[in-house]
DNA sequence: TACTAGCACTCATAATTAACGAGTGCTAAT
DNA sequence: ATTAGCACTCGTTAATTATGAGTGCTAGTA
């Protein structure tokens, strides 16, 4: 159990530390205002704190350092989550649906606002549409040879792809695919289209058909139509601006770590849902984030559950601060509606 | 003018310390085969070679390094382009074939080859879409208040759009707006068609029509369409592997610069229409590429222009390697076709 | 004349040492 | 329970010294 007094210290090192990036020593801390103790008591206290696990030395002759588990404390209990004030969360609504029309655009500009807000790196990600169902397909031709396959989503997403035909294909053959892939496909998840089909063209036993060829190969592309994950990337740069990336050993790690757009989709998308969850150095398991947190939130929009978006700093990031704005953020998407 | 045996030093100081970074001092020469001469003869030429601006200390003590004027030297005059040795070129075929269902993956196929060969990073960008011409208009409605607008151009290209109307729409309005816009708009270059349109809706005064705010807005949202820069960057992160960019403040401003899409695009769009060219250090006016040289060379696909693929490198880079390897990947381009 | 051996000189780099000072833990006094 | 005082630790910085790779120049040789 910590004292009240204790708990002023341990606060007082995380906020100054927090600001400086340096070891924090007795006789700074007793000079601020809110700490009218000798250097001497708090040095007192600061080793039980030690004891206990919550803050450190780098070396003998230095001030302490908080631990993850000091972090984790102080983020814990010192850290007030959804304190929302309405003058910071309309004008970022304000600034959000500026870009309300599309939802690719929504989820860049919430990650830039966010990063600009904190100086972190941000990620967003927008829905997954591999859970969105088929709710229609459509095939316009282009050519003798060439057309378009169109799917439409029961979100309101369209997807589309060029087919190139092995020979000249009959309207009326075209037609019947699609009428047979709205027939059978409506309402499969698009992660699930390729299994689906497979189940139905066996059923179907279209092998025996006239222009088979042609009609497999418009299926395949249907199917086959990818959805590009809306992820996106905000205020990669600030971390230059931190003191901790100065040096390529540690820098290198993380930037070729957030460049690969495949596993930070992954990693997103296996985060637990909550609502804002804190992880704390070492706790992410990533090693080329042990020295970053990450404060992560699913957000909805209007409403419907949509992405997650997530703030990536140093350990020593300003944890208050970042909680506050990821929890303005989230609410003022939570109030912006899509323009449809 | 160069003696023979001044080629033969320049040659290997550069040969050396492109292998090395480090400064190439005379000691080091001498003991090459190919420099069967005393360390003091190699001095005296090495002088000369200081003299006419082609090589340059970093301090007295130092061996010589080239300078930009030798490098361009060498570049000019020791370096073959279009060696073409058909089994690499062959090989690179095959490995481009395996991704010639669509030119996006081509692109990208193209730029990582062209990196994993050099190690270096390579940008590709695509064909430039607004010089393509429209060459279809076509609408596929969602429900009464939606729809996808499509447009493919005469390379084959289509994009789309959703629309949502204001109200529900007839479908005989929206019939003529869209026989109105090809009738209108085929055959203009996607880059024109905001200004075209313009001085179309004025001659026809559709004001008087009715239901004229859906028709603009079915109008708008196809002039408006965007056809995303198909931008690649492969192998960004084998800049970290070279030694003179350890540092933060040499890292860092090309990393920033290399980031922004928008910048690269416009600066490869705007770069000479050539074969190979040859870009050394400082040549390219760009402050963040001072150290790094470009290799850029516009490319064909099945014959016909296509776009435009640079390698970046530092200064000291392979240059004879680089700039084969370039015209290795050109040349397989070149014969490559798109399957379509 | 063209090349080479030899030598004094230069200067970045690495290693060593010394001075500094921020911070600590402990003890004794209040 | 708190604080003043003091000896001690140890990372950081500056100053000093060695080291050696490389140079330019001169004088000698083929």
């Amino acid at each position: 159990m910590l004292t009240e007094r204790q708990l002023l210290i341990l606060r007082a090192i995380i906020d100054d530390y927090i600001q400086t990036a340096q070891p924090v020593g007795s006789r700074t801390l007793s000079k601020r205002d809110d700490l009218s103790f000798s250097s001497a008591t708090i040095r007192n206290d600061m080793a039980d704190l030690e004891d206990m696990g919550l803050i450190e030395k780098p070396h003998t002759s230095a001030g302490r350092i908080p631990s993850e588990v000091g972090y984790r404390y102080y983020v814990d209990h010192l850290v007030e989550k959804r304190i929302i004030d309405e003058r910071e969360t309309f004008r970022l609504e304000e600034r959000l649906k500026e870009s309300a029309k599309e939802s690719e655009l929504l989820i860049r500009q919430a990650a830039d606002l966010l990063s600009d807000l904190t100086n972190y790196t941000t990620v967003a990600l927008g829905p997954n549409s591999q859970m969105e169902k088929l709710a229609r397909v459509d095939f316009m031709p282009i050519d003798e040879r060439r057309g378009v396959v169109l799917i439409v989503t029961d979100q309101g997403h369209v997807e589309h792809r060029t087919v190139v035909f092995e020979s000249r294909v009959a309207p009326d053959i075209i037609e019947e695919t699609i009428r047979l892939l709205n027939d059978r496909l409506v309402g499969t998840p698009l992660g699930q289209l390729k299994i689906r089909i497979g189940e139905e063209v066996a059923k179907l036993q279209l092998a025996q058909r006239q222009q088979y060829d042609n009609m497999m190969q418009l299926i395949q592309s249907t199917v086959g139509i990818q959805t590009p994950s809306s992820l996106y990337l905000g205020g990669k740069k600030n971390i230059f601006n931190q003191p901790e990336f100065q040096t390529i050993d540690t820098l290198r790690p993380f930037l070729e770590w957030i460049d690969e757009q495949e596993r930070l989709t992954h990693w997103l998308e296996s985060l637990p849902n909550r609502e804002i969850y804190v992880s704390i150095g070492s706790e992410n398991g990533i090693v080329a984030l042990q020295n970053c947190s990450v404060i992560t939130s699913d957000y909805t929009l209007d409403g419907k559950t949509f992405g997650t978006i997530a703030m990536i700093g140093p350990t020593r990031m300003n944890y208050r601060h970042g909680v506050q704005m990821m929890g303005q953020i989230i609410e003022a998407l939570r109030r912006t509606k899509l323009e449809e």
